[in-house]
RNA sequence: UAAGCAGGCUAGGUAGUCGCGGGCGGUUAAGGCCGCCUGAGGAAAGUCCGGGCUCCACAGGGCAGGGCGCUGGGUAACUCCCAGCAAGGGUAACCUUAGGGAAAGUGCCACAGAAACAUACCGCCUUUAGUGCAGGCUCUUGUGCUACCGGAGGCAUGCCCAGCCUCUGGUAUUCCAAACAAGGGCCGGCGCAAAGGGUAAGGGUGAAAAGGUAGUGUAAGAGACUACCGGCAGCCGGGUGACCGGUUGGCCAGGCAAACCCCGUCCGGAGCAAGGCCAAAUAGAGGGGCGAUGACGUUGCCCGCAGAGCCCCUGGGUAUGGCCGCUUGAGGGAAAAGGUAACUUUUCUCCUAGAUAGAUGACUACCCUCGACAGAACCCGGCUUACAGGCCUGCUUACCAC
RNA sequence: CGGGGAGUGGCGCAGGUUGGCAGCGCGCAUGGUUUGGGACCAUGAGGCCGCAGGUUCAAAUCCUGUCUCCCCGA
């Protein structure tokens, strides 16, 4: 149920071995495998300063551990903050989750 | 009450649920699980200054470079803070100021203007010789007066003569005066152009023009002189001092040093990826260059110091390894004392983040003014910048009431 | 954490040293040339020099603060 950090060399492999979705709020990056769930979030310096960007990847966090128990426990998960997430609304994030979720076949 | 000035405080709250970092305790063989406590700011920001701390065979000298610049204090230190001085602004409360030196030197001051720091364009005055104009005085000559002899023209008409009128020539003729004309001399005046000298009042230009204003004075003028004001220097008095007040003297001095510079004063270098310990990997290998004639390092350079390794390339191993540094500190709060204040001293009391891809979010309920700027990364002191709203204190001005 | 650089017409840049005129190339507009277009020729428009404050008579230039962007080293 936890989910892990996945480690910084990681990344590189998610993005090419990965499946990919994007709506307006963020892109996701989904690969598969049967470890626990490993989750990254990427808040560039384009959201805006440290304190926006710290809270958006919280947010994203949140979401995720919502949703979490509605879905297969394994793989790694990497979540890119686009630049209108920065200025939306918890609610809306949390759609925009469960709506890349839904259309990766990861979530009813 | 309104407008304003100065300073300070605060940064949504309460309750519950889930989730995260750290610490402690319990439990488990271990992974882990459970409980309790605790968990971002006034600016954590920008990284603009100053320190602490750590390392550099030590920290020394000289040059270069850089910072600072009214005075006195505070501080570990500062470009910070406090108190004051001066200048400028504001009716005032109060605010602003990189505020040493321009008689050490160099440089710049566009355009305009004669001239931008030392001269003289116009102007004013004067001298010299010249020239022009009008005038005064004087001298000479002539005319003017009379007589005679002529000439020309007109009246004037066909011609001539006479007469008269006008103009004019010659001869003779005394004096004086007036008048007129011409010429010469002298005198002063006015004007013109030239040369020399005096002057800096005035004019115009400019951001800025030789202390300002008024008067005396003078050939014209001028601090040449006088009064007041401003500046400078000396002396006296007050103040620790910047400076202030008084008095005397003589007018010599444009601005820019956030232009170079001079003077005074300060600065060794690097930075927690500092620095230290541990572990793993076959962990070191090959080639080239420099080096006891001193490499590398110590500061950019030189001296001095120190001392045997250092640099580059090739192809590899490990790895976004662990621990310490890492949070108790120039620390916060209260009281007393000293000080105008900044601040200092003493006593009591409190412990309040330490992450390492980097911890604080979401939901529910209620209340209100509906919540801004914004997230620690070795630590402090400042500065600067961003910021919704709310609260408090003191003061000024205006109006009203007493 | 430390160091360096740049912001000037629509674009790319000079001018900054020594303060006094804001310029160059391309582009744009108009006219000419051509049957028409391109090229060429002529004319013109377009700038509060990133922002704010200060020094100075005067600031793109000097000083201070601030914003944005880029690069380098560990």
């Amino acid at each position: 149920m936890v989910s892990g950090r996945i480690p910084a060399p990681s990344y590189g492999r998610v993005y090419e071995e990965g499946r990919s979705a994007a709506n307006k709020y963020l892109v996701m990056y989904y690969r598969d495998d049967p470890l626990p769930v490993r989750l990254g979030v990427v808040t560039s310096k384009r959201l805006g300063k440290a304190c926006v960007r710290n809270r958006v990847r919280r947010r994203v966090k949140e979401c995720f551990r919502h949703v979490l128990p509605l879905m297969e426990p394994r793989g790694e998960f990497i979540f890119i903050a686009r630049r209108r997430a920065a200025l939306c609304t918890y609610q809306e994030l949390l759609g925009a989750v469960k709506d890349l979720l839904k259309r990766m076949g990861l979530m009813e």
